[in-house]
DNA sequence: CGCCTTGAGTAAAACGTTTTAAAGGTCGAG
DNA sequence: CTCGACCTTTAAAACGTTTTACTCAAGGCG
């Protein structure tokens, strides 16, 4: 491995010291065009000495594959980020990294920043995987007019990308069936106020559940730029505009957060009072106390889906318009048991 | 933003319909060298009308800066990964993210995987940043070996690598102090069996501590790949081995995890008969029953700093061999309270 | 006026691969 | 023996930037 001073080695040096033209050297490290059993070896040997490893940018420039992913969300980072709490980003981005790892590509991470045209500008990617992006969304724009391959996970609100269910209507069915399971008859909604498909069906079935039981609905909309701080402002007007509320549905879980404040600061039980769900089954779930009844997502699975798509699309197979996701299981947690405990 | 047919427009074709040479697109667009003002509107204007977005790969190939970085780890699966229990990673992952945009680098994640030689096969990158890496660690061998710029995350074992520091016998001294000071009198330490600086350090600051107090010793190593399953397991041994046992360090989360069970099955309360504490604040330690006491690391800071030392290096600054990461702080929770509950 | 400096621009080289077009050789069928 | 088919190899082109070396004009200064 001794390397000609300085200089990286490459393919050239390897010809040369291999007896070879540049692209017979090619053809035997990745092409797939034929070489001699005997040439190839003697290849393989001039590789190994001068320890010759490809130039990784110059071999994208010519191919045009840049072989690494991308998982972005537009998400505010009231609701999404902030040190450990950006869980359901993370969960999906770590199991996209395995899977990305497996069909040679490597994932970057695009966290939620103020400006996606910047943010997108110096990463380089064969397709993207965005999570729940809303109506306009900045990075799904961003990615359209690039032509880059994309997979929604959650559901796109418009547009024709191919996308993983999440199953927001079990989802939300599921929590709700739950809470009224528990006992719980005056059930508030709490929701995010920007345009995701995930709210609006969310907030489909709460009518309609609401309807089927003959209960009054009673829908909150909180901006979600506001995340935790703004759920305990609304809760609390709520709580006292409507002392006998007795359920919370707050999907968003930075908002069950605040959420759960207002209720210790009212001084009402949990669940005693008022029995309290979200979606994500992440950190804050299971640190509050007591901890919030969730949905467990599984977002590995839905990544390593996601990714596997995403990899069909960017090799041209053909694929499902929509694939279904695993189904959401209900995790009980103390927030909602029936007798407070 | 009419592009020509198919063809992604080039430098070439800015500089034709600007009616300048693609050196003084180059130029104007990212190049330091001065341009006319009215020159370069021209081209702006053509950029605009072009939709031209330079291609990265052909930048990155000429001025051999890939703009990306890297986070690994060697940390076996075991211990960092599966779903939602890779946090740590994951948490410096998410800051190092933000930060490197911040600098315009994007972040790829290479997860712990068996074979890390192909992971970083595909991977494109202008330094790394490895946490906790063990002596003789594959990943720290293979970045050396392509003259990588790399920052340590913890502390390198025997490599002249800058690096942050964690703070190891500070948090451990911390945590045992904890644990003597509620009464805690046998305790042991369950570690993992491999060679990492923070387990040696760890260790170290055990012995002198248990040699002040006049107490007998007791460590246990566990070898990582085995998870909690392997803490959960020796526990149990030692239990029956030692019943008079009131406190359990396992500064590895996975390992706190599989000790707890242990202790759930013999039936001994927790604080009541024994008290466990584990190093780092994640998942694990806050879905406990009863939850466990920890440090919390400042991950986000830490990430922070190493990001910022890693592009100091990559762009040939000054810097510091050794960077002060924040002091941990104690975070008590009901798994060491002096009194059960 | 002559000379040097500066600023703006250009044509062409360079980066390190993969791919293309062509060439040489071997082999089997006719 | 000839022709075509096939396999291996090669020289050169191509990918899209940035950088280099150079030209040209304008302006300052002795």
């Amino acid at each position: 491995m001794d390397r000609p001073a300085g200089r990286r080695p490459t393919v050239k040096d390897v010809a040369k010291l291999a007896g070879v033209s540049q692209g017979t050297v090619s053809n035997a490290l990745s092409g797939m065009r034929g070489v001699d059993p005997v040439t190839r070896q003697r290849i393989d040997q001039a590789v190994a000495q001068l320890g010759y490893v490809p130039n990784l940018a110059a071999r994208r420039m010519r191919t045009g594959m840049t072989h690494a992913i991308a998982v972005m969300t537009s998400m505010p980072a009231a609701v999404s980020a902030g040190s450990s709490r950006l869980g359901f980003l993370m969960e999906i981005a770590a199991s996209a990294a395995i899977h990305a790892l497996e069909h040679n590509s490597a994932l970057v991470l695009v966290p939620p920043v103020a400006d996606p045209a910047t943010a997108l500008r110096n990463v380089a990617m064969d397709g993207a995987i965005i999570i729940e992006p809303q109506r306009d969304d900045a990075f799904l724009s961003l990615l359209r007019q690039r032509g880059l391959p994309t997979v929604v996970i959650g559901q796109p609100a418009q547009d024709d990308l191919p996308w993983i269910d999440m199953h927001y209507s079990e989802t939300a069915e599921m929590l709700l069936s739950h809470l009224l399971q528990q006992g719980s008859r005056r059930i508030a909604l709490i929701i995010g106020a920007s345009q995701r498909v995930s709210q609006g069906i969310t907030e489909q079935v709460y009518h309609a559940q609401m309807q089927r039981f003959g209960l009054a609905p009673r829908v909150i909309r909180v901006p979600e730029v506001e995340g935790e701080e703004g759920a305990y402002r609304v809760t609390r007007a709520l709580l006292q505009q409507d002392p006998g509320l007795d359920g919370i549905f707050a999907p968003v879980d930075a908002f069950a957060s605040g959420v759960m404040r207002a209720l210790r600061e009212e001084g009402r039980a949990v669940p005693g009072e008022v029995r309290v769900v979200t979606r994500y089954d992440g950190l804050r779930a299971r640190e509050e106390r007591p901890a919030l009844t969730a949905a467990n997502l599984h977002l590995d699975q839905v990544a390593a889906m996601a990714t596997r798509v995403l990899m069909d699309l960017i090799a041209g197979r053909e694929i499902a318009h929509c694939t279904k996701g695993p189904s959401p299981s209900l995790v009980i947690r103390d927030s909602s048991a029936a007798q407070g405990g």
